[in-house]
DNA sequence: ATTGACAGTGAACAAAGTTTCATAGAACAT
DNA sequence: ATGTTCTATGAAACTTTGTTCACTGTCAAT
């Protein structure tokens, strides 16, 4: 995954700042002004390059129209492995949004079968200390069938920095994917559970949405 | 405050939910659209009417633009349980509480923390249709392993008639317990999914708290 | 030197979207 | 009977907004 240049994260920053101050997406031109740009063209090629490194979804035509990914940039050279797990006491399973299936890439709540539906929370940061931000991911094919998490099924993903061993739902090519993060000698991989696909990912630079803390099976 | 109307409550909640899944606003013809007006100007009335009311607010001249009032706001942090019910204009939203521990073990296997927690009340008791109140309870016990629901797991239990073959949530000797109805020849029986267990329990008087919709399992 | 990615200007277009105008039936209270 | 409110149609005007095209400049790598 691509990095974010400074004025790409800005303009992605002050997106999400807005919608959380004003329950709105700006416009092009919103943005334009903000960043004293003389053509909106400018806007529109930042837009473009966040689209392309995944980030963000724009909805072709329409107006003030946008979804952000659920995810937060990870710096896994950090050695950081502090988790705040959630209160295992109590289980909250109805604060927890269907963000879409989980190799759709985005948040695509075409199929959300009523069971759960859907929210996607505009990441409002610099507030003070907030629960994180759980959402529900469809899982679909049949990469992680050997961790018990099969096709069909919804796993609850949670914001944080993961640890060896977790599963994680990362972005690989655009594509969320469900995966095994594996940390072997100061590289880390991706790895897949199913003994039919052995291989393991190498994974430089990752975008991790999540860490999958429970699994929902349909009965 | 005035009263909203049924179709402004609809439309209302319709905006609502849209930014729920879509995380941005419709437009007027989005809600033209949905609720099958032949005009935009029939929205626009109903839009006005909603300000005038003081649960929404418009920017003028912005496109997909709006705040709601705080009684009438999203809490984009939260989830909703959205039931879609024949009458589609109206969507019901509820949380699902989580209701306590269930005994899926042995009769013998009794340790009552079963206290429960007060069911939530249902959300709009002015429409027809009320949606089901599902709610969340632990389970204990292994007496469910071979239906791949184990001990820690969370059952999402949904009120309702049962069918044959459901797997239900029932009163036993003031306990619930968790397990699979079997109809057979006009006789009701319940039955443990554990081989190590006696196969059906008879049933003469049930009192079942609803049917399990799905499992959440902790990873 | 040249290529290619990145960042930007400036103008213009077309679609999307809001708003206004004219009109009318139904329900309801005066 | 009569006016008012609510709801709705149908068409049109108008603004906002996303998108495209042509062009310029910078910086780093080939």
């Amino acid at each position: 995954m691509e990095e974010l240049t400074k004025k790409q994260k800005a303009i992605l920053d002050y997106m999400k700042a807005h919608v959380s101050e004003h329950s709105y997406w700006p416009s092009i031109r919103d943005i334009q002004a903000k960043f004293r740009f003389a053509s909106t063209n400018a806007v529109f090629g930042h837009l473009q390059a966040l689209e392309r490194k995944g980030v963000l979804q724009r909805i072709p035509g329409a107006a003030r129209a946008y979804k952000v990914a659920p995810e937060a940039t990870v710096d896994l050279s950090e050695t950081v492995i502090r988790y705040e797990g959630p209160d295992e006491n109590s289980l909250e399973v109805s604060n927890i949004p269907l963000m879409g299936s989980i190799a759709a890439g985005f948040p695509d709540y075409t199929e959300s079968s009523g069971v759960l539906a859907s929210i996607q929370a505009p990441i409002s940061e610099g507030s003070r200390r907030r629960p994180p931000q759980s959402f529900a991911l469809r899982v679909r094919g049949d990469s992680m069938i050997d961790a018990n998490i099969n096709d069909g099924d919804t796993v609850i993903i949670e914001p944080g920095v993961p640890k060896h061993g977790d599963i994680v739902a990362a972005l690989i090519d655009g594509e969320t994917t469900l995966k095994r993060l594996i940390k072997q000698s100061s590289k880390i991989y991706l790895k897949a559970e199913n003994k039919n696909y052995p291989e393991l990912y190498p994974a430089n630079e990752l975008v991790i949405q999540g860490i999958a803390k429970s699994v929902v099976r349909p009965i």
